[in-house]
DNA sequence: TCTGGGGTCCTAGACCTT
DNA sequence: TCTGAAGGTCTAGGACCC
């Protein structure tokens, strides 16, 4: 068992809501949620200002815009926020080879596999460089958690935030876990915390008490055992750096619910169609097709079908979900279908004959134009979309961002992420041939004036840059930034400049 | 006033094989 | 040959996470 706190848990705050408040001067400090917009959507993300009128993540939307109506409401744009994570990933990787991303905004890393450090004071450095580094290459901030093991690393960072770096001592973990909500500890979400409530147990001590007999016999095997450890501060699990994917899958909600049986085969169909296309991009196959309906009422099922081995052919796919939607009843109306695929293999049996199937995925991939989260999609070619938050470049006025649109008109801030105040506001005709859908600027730019690469794929190391984000909160120490990896240092490497 | 999308893991029953 | 136990696989659903 480890016993010096050398697992650091990484959480970037409030991620997406931070990144768009970054890039937007107009909106820092002010109420930003992130999320989807249809009258179905939930919030992805919150900032801290949002969050002061209760709004939070997996909210409805509208309940959101009732609690904060004057709030920016943007949609996701995924493509952006993972250029940030590749950034901040390869500062992780920089500490360690061990380094087990759990999203686009967290992850873990052991700090001692690396030799980042080997006591509390050691890590508690390394902590704070990173966060400085962050910083100082993305513009934004990330709580910090360290502790001896994953699950109170994890506890560390939420105490943290934001913008905080919290260290749990080892030997002081029970007394600081026991007084702790039941939901603290990972696992117990809100079925299992009502279960454990009505047995009398809120607390973690009160698990400790209780005895794993009792927990295995309250919420089964697997999860009693697991519980239980927990309790006692017990948590071997080691930071794996590498996951296999076990399935991919593709869902889609729909604004209003499909009542029309033909219509529904149809999506199934596109739905299978664009999993096929995830699966073929991650070079896998799966034996196992799965069909996920939710239907008007809310309740889902799933219907799966195991293949005789493993595909990735459209056509088997297609006809396997199809199979599947025929045991299903949709009368009523569905809001949701998903197809997915599960059983995963990195090859295919039917590469060996299936030279026909090879026609029809070309014409799959001649369909596939758009990327999966909308970004990159060609405008010009039926009606002009203008999603709220997208970046947009006029001719005339530069570069700025979608405010709203709707009624043939589109209201664009013009603003980029290095201005110190807002951006002025124009509004044109959606097919206004001066302005275009435009490619995210980079939230951190070089001293010399200039933005660094458009990209955002390439950027210099931090005593290149100037954080341009949120004003600090706190100051940050004076120590050098850390050692970065080849990917993040180059750009010439010598712009001489140095950070504030 | 409702409840996204993409995953992982666990449980339990049915069924099949040994 | 019949029967029951044990174990593996498939299937469906629930819970959880970010």
């Amino acid at each position: 068992m480890r016993t010096a706190p050398t697992i650091l848990h990484l959480d970037m705050d409030a991620f997406f809501a931070s990144a768009e408040q970054a890039s937007k001067p107009s909106l820092r400090g002010k109420a930003v949620v992130v999320g989807g917009l249809g009258p179905r959507g939930v919030v992805a993300t919150a900032s801290y200002e949002a969050r002061v009128f209760g709004v939070h993540s997996a909210m409805p939307m509208a309940q959101a815009r009732r609690l904060a109506p004057n709030a920016a409401y943007l949609v996701p744009r995924f493509g952006f926020y993972r250029s940030i994570s590749e950034q901040v990933m390869a500062l992780l990787r920089a500490l360690s080879p061990l380094v087990e991303p759990l999203s686009l905004d967290e992850a873990f890393v052991d700090l001692e596999a690396g030799r980042a450090a080997w006591d509390g004071e050691s890590a508690r450095r390394a902590g704070e460089r990173l966060r400085a580094d962050i910083r100082a290459v993305t513009g934004l901030t990330g709580s910090v958690g360290l502790a001896a093991s994953k699950m109170l690393a994890k506890i560390a960072s939420e105490r943290a935030k934001p913008d905080g770096l919290v260290l749990i001592e080892p030997g002081s973990e029970r007394t600081l876990l026991g007084p702790l909500s039941v939901r603290t500890l990972p696992g117990v979400g809100p079925a299992t915390g009502d279960h454990l409530r009505r047995a009398g147990i809120t607390t973690v001590d009160e698990i400790a008490e209780a005895g794993e007999d009792e927990l295995v016999r309250l919420v089964g095997k697997a999860h009693g055992h697991a519980l239980y450890a927990m309790a006692l501060a017990h948590d071997e699990r080691p930071v794996v750096a590498e996951r296999e994917t076990k399935s991919v899958s593709v869902e889609d909600t729909y604004d209003v619910d499909i009542h029309d049986r033909v219509r529904v085969g149809l999506e199934v169909q596109r739905l299978a169609d664009r999993c096929v296309r995830r699966l073929r991009g991650a070079g896998l196959s799966g034996r196992t097709i799965v069909l996920k309906v939710r239907r008007y009422d809310f309740s889902t099922l799933t219907r799966s079908e195991t293949l005789r081995g493993p595909t990735d052919d459209p056509g088997v796919v297609r006809e396997a979900a199809a199979r599947l939607l025929d045991s299903v009843d949709t009368t009523g109306g569905v809001r949701l279908l998903g197809v997915g695929v599960s059983g995963l293999a990195d090859y295919t049996q039917e590469d060996l004959f299936a030279q026909a199937a090879g026609e029809q995925v070309d014409l799959l991939e001649e369909e596939h134009t758009e990327e999966e989260d909308g970004e990159g999609e060609q405008p010009a070619l039926v009606e002009r979309r203008w999603p709220a938050g997208h970046d947009v470049h006029h001719r005339g006025f530069g570069h700025g961002w979608v405010q709203g649109s709707g009624l043939g008109r589109v209201t664009v801030r013009f603003e980029t992420p290095g201005d110190v105040g807002p951006g002025r506001v124009r509004t044109f005709r959606t097919d206004d041939p001066e302005l275009e859908p435009a490619q995210p600027l980079p939230l951190v730019t070089l001293d010399t004036g200039e933005p660094a690469d458009g990209s955002g794929q390439l950027v210099p190391p931090p005593e290149d840059r100037r954080p341009v984000g949120p004003p600090a909160v706190s100051a940050q120490p004076s120590s050098e930034p850390a050692s970065l990896p080849k990917s993040l240092s180059g750009r010439d490497g010598g712009g001489a400049t140095s950070r504030p």
